[in-house]
DNA sequence: CGCGCACTGTAACTTTGGTTACAGAACTTC
DNA sequence: GAAGTTCTGTAACCAAAGTTACAGTGCGCG
């Protein structure tokens, strides 16, 4: 989603439009750079471009646990937090694929957001997006299996033809699990047809099977537009 | 928390006040009484004034989850969230104790937050607790165990004298766990010292013990004034 | 082409916590 | 104060999933 198709870019009024642009500048990370470390202060927002950012939260015992994921179009809801209540960013982010970002500063965001509707928008949405997310995760986290969930991750993250290209021990971290569990899983669906296991490849081949659980699927689904 | 006191009431703009003591309507639930069934559209906003209501999801199995409580003085960020969106509401809602709140109708929530800064300031904020605390508490649900996260649930919610008045059988609800797991930590703690068990009250003896788990005791500590 | 690495497959074991089942204690109400 | 209800205490059992340990396999690279 180049710059100037992104919604919050073009319904700007024109005076906010060009202090928008005079304050935005681009950034890109490369795949796997860690983007903010928990408890780092956040000076902007920002909104991915391209690519994907992950959010995570790392234990004392370093057991990893992905709070939600950042796709293009999508603003980081921690980092519009902490722009306006100044509390520390409370999780880890990670470029998960080469992502570029539009980063801008939180003075003028906060200064756009009291004139424009679409910024006022934005921010709710991202803040209403992130709730519902967060509220699914942690209803599906004790009520579910990790079966279910490994299952909703594979359904969300995969590609037109039905693939997901993720190691298991990657999936296994997105999860909170261990290597093995996904493993057992996997397995077991392959031997029933389900799904095909290849070296950092696992190809759904009966979607079906999984429908019972789909949800998430398209996280802005739930989110109709604000106004 | 009497309604001249609420910071929302007493900070609005004397048109905003005007226009919002108009439309808002107090209204009381009996302890226990369901306020909000999941999927009900919401058609307003509401302010606790004393009294806490549950919100909670409910899976398909009975399998209960509190997603938070809220408490005087707080808003329903779900209802915010379904007000600025039309999705229905995501969870149910019950009233612990005897519960009175104000209730603020949609339409006028929603003129208030184009002008009135106050209300943008409690929008927002309603929503970034929420955010921060699903997020603490996704962060201890797979990366704690029931001990930890009942120790979490003691110290947060006893009262001035170290004693929690619940019932193991509403701790287990809440943790979404049993309520032997329950019975089975607390005993084991009294046999230490470190708790007493007594019908419907537990006492907190030693709470240096819990220390080290401390966290979320004061929620709204990690949530600085906004502006 | 073969060496090493990163990833996957598999098995046995342990821990945690949910389930079932019931006994007894405390409060409530008639 | 007897009966019923609600809450707590306890034990045995079971299932899910985390842990440990290691064997096999595809892949890239020299």
């Amino acid at each position: 989603m180049p710059r100037n198709e992104l919604p919050i870019v073009t319904r700007l009024s024109p005076e906010g439009r060009a202090r928008f642009d005079r304050a935005a500048k681009a950034h890109c990370f490369p795949a796997g750079q860690v983007a903010i470390v928990k408890g780092e202060a956040i000076t902007g927002a920002y909104i991915v471009e391209t690519g994907r950012l992950r959010v995570f939260s790392l234990s004392k015992e370093g057991c990893e646990a992905t709070l939600y994921t950042i796709a293009p179009g999508e603003t980081c809801v921690l980092a519009i937090n902490s722009l306006f209540s100044a509390v520390p960013y409370p999780g880890h982010v990670v470029a998960e694929e080469t992502t570029r970002i539009l980063y801008v500063p939180g003075e003028t965001w906060r200064a756009l957001f009291r004139t424009e509707s679409e910024i006022q928008n934005l921010t709710l949405k991202a803040l209403s997006v992130a709730v519902m997310r967060l509220m699914h995760e942690l209803e599906s986290l004790h009520g579910r299996s990790v079966r279910n969930r490994l299952a909703d991750l594979l359904i969300a993250r995969r590609a037109a033809d039905g693939s997901v290209r993720m190691t298991q021990a990657k999936i296994a971290a997105e999860l909170g699990t261990a290597r093995e569990v996904v493993a057992r899983c996997l397995v077991d669906w392959s031997q029933r047809g389900i799904v095909e296991c290849h070296r950092g490849l696992i190809r759904i081949i009966d979607p079906a099977y999984f429908s019972s659980n789909a949800s998430l699927c398209e996280p802005t689904a739930m989110m109709p537009a604000l106004d």
